[in-house]
DNA sequence: TTTTGAGTTGTTCGA
DNA sequence: GTCGAACAACTCAAA
């Protein structure tokens, strides 16, 4: 036992269960320091999100309360980690820092700049197990490279051992250094906080979910006990209100962690099979992200950074707002800005639509998303909108043009999903609640709709966008066959 | 080194 | 209404 206390310095690993950098600390150490530093580049930064920063700070209040129950409360800082956490260990006397990896890229710079700082001043950076069930490095070809298609990434994935979860402490020692103070979310009063362009008027706090660990592991339980077993039927239905476990906002935060509930979800039936496939697709954008950071700004395939995108703002602003007139791509984006998250049927819809039908750029639709989703994950969404653009890992992209109204028939059928989030579509029939515009008139008088009026028309016809990017994307094909040969 | 099999999530067309 | 094939050819990963 070091008589010396260490930090566990906090990141995207509020938890208590199996959590290797705290275990690692509180065995070989008799007193700890669990730190959280608020870092303004990330709650002001250009992906900076309300939803994101108001259930982080409840997430930090219980974790905050849960550690002064086990005796080593929380100590909370607000500036430059590569300030904050030397002076924390110079303050406390710690020679050791322990933290959880984080994969994406701001956070490996970071680590890098903090270690850098630790090590000139004596101190040791512990980096311990990510939220990830196996690290970057050890998923690799027979070739030591890494994976770029997901199914043989899964198949590496499957083959290797996980490790084993660890209870949470039953108890802990603290020191008496001054706890410092949780700000209360006031995206106005704290301008490191505050959110730039886009902030979401109209985020419902009401439709986040409870913060902090408890509540992510009563979310888990309550899924597994039931749900899960129909996940493979029900997680493309948008007008289930759970279809889906909703665990994306606990496994970014670390509320859970990703290794236990892969442990506790795998077991006989569709379901379970294709919940667990979801979490290895999000090993896999890590890793992927891991391996290639550039991603963020740059396409997969380089080919497709020459794709002339269209900066119409117009088109854009009728994305965003949900003014698209396509009923199922409305729906989700309103969703998206009241509750700050969509299920991953619908991120694939409105995706599709501004990349395919309004061939806009995918960074737009990466920003909005960042700005808004309350899990908003540089990796998982990168991945996403990648292969939504027919940018990314996907080897067969030529196919990936949805319909918005083939896809709101066959994932919304009676139009509940529509008429929740678009009200003004309340009154049409089932037949044309994915496509008013083919409403007789006979028909649209007695609903009481106004197109054009009560409800815009459609932006784009959808057939004559989907000729245009087919010809888009197949002469950047062509393009890059041309440069190779 | 060369060959071979395979590749999340779709849509349309024609039988 | 249902079903299979075509879409168009490329790259990856493993044998």
């Amino acid at each position: 036992m070091t008589p010396t206390p260490a930090v566990v310095w906090f990141r995207r690993d509020l938890r208590l269960h199996d959590h290797p950098a705290l275990t690692a600390a509180a065995v070989r150490h008799d007193r700890i320091v669990p730190l959280f530093v608020l870092d303004p580049r990330l709650l002001g930064g250009r992906f900076a999100s309300p939803a994101r920063t108001r259930f982080l700070l409840g997430s930090l209040r219980e974790l905050s309360a849960t550690l002064a129950e086990l005796g080593a409360p929380l100590v909370v800082r607000v500036g430059d980690p590569a300030e904050v956490v030397p002076a924390v260990c110079a303050s406390s006397g710690a020679r050791d820092v322990y933290v959880s990896r984080d994969h994406a890229p701001y956070g490996r710079d970071r680590d890098v700049r903090v270690a850098a700082r630790l090590t000139a001043a004596g101190i040791e950076f512990h980096p311990k197990r990510g939220n990830l069930v196996h690290e970057p490095e050890a998923v690799a070809t027979q070739e030591s490279r890494s994976y770029s298609v997901y199914s043989p990434f899964r198949r590496a994935w499957e083959r290797l051992e996980r490790r084993l979860v660890i209870p949470a402490p039953e108890s802990l020692v603290g020191t008496d250094l001054d706890p410092g103070v949780i700000p209360a979310f006031t995206p106005d009063a704290e301008p490191g906080f505050a959110p730039e362009v886009g902030a979401p008027p109209d985020l419902d706090p009401t439709l986040l979910p409870a913060p902090g660990e408890a509540a992510a592991r009563g979310r888990l339980a309550a899924w597994l006990d039931r749900r899960v077993e129909d996940y493979a039927a029900t997680r493309d239905r948008l007008d289930l209100a759970d279809g889906t476990s909703r665990l994306s906002a606990d496994l970014h935060f670390g509320l859970l962690s990703a290794n236990e509930v892969v442990e506790r979800a795998l077991g006989p039936g569709d379901g379970r099979r294709v919940f667990v496939n979801e979490l290895v697709w999000r090993e896999f954008y890590a890793h992927v992200l891991f391996h290639r950071p550039d991603l963020r700004d740059h396409a997969f395939r380089p080919a497709f950074d020459r794709l002339e995108w269209s900066d119409d703002p117009v088109l854009i602003g009728a994305w965003r707002t949900g003014r698209t007139g396509y009923p199922i791509v409305d729906a989700a984006m309103r969703q998206l800005a009241a509750a700050g998250w969509l299920p991953n049927r619908a991120r694939m819809i409105v995706a599709t639509f501004l990349t395919k039908d309004l061939l806009v750029d995918w960074r737009v639709g990466e920003a909005h998303f960042m700005r808004l989703l309350v899990d908003g994950d540089m990796a998982s969404d990168n991945g996403g909108w990648q292969w939504s653009a027919s940018t990314g890992t996907d080897p067969q992209p030529y196919f990936r043009i949805f319909d918005p109204v083939a896809q709101g028939r066959r994932h919304d059928p009676d139009g509940t999903y529509v008429r929740r989030w678009v009200p003004e579509l309340a009154t049409v029939p089932v037949r044309w609640i994915h496509a008013p515009w083919e409403m007789p008139p006979d028909v649209a008088a007695p609903s009481g709709l106004r197109l054009g009026i009560d409800y815009p028309e459609r932006i784009v016809d959808h057939a004559e966008a989907r000729r245009r990017a087919l010809a888009v994307f197949g002469s950047v094909r062509q393009d890059a066959a041309r440069r190779t040969s």
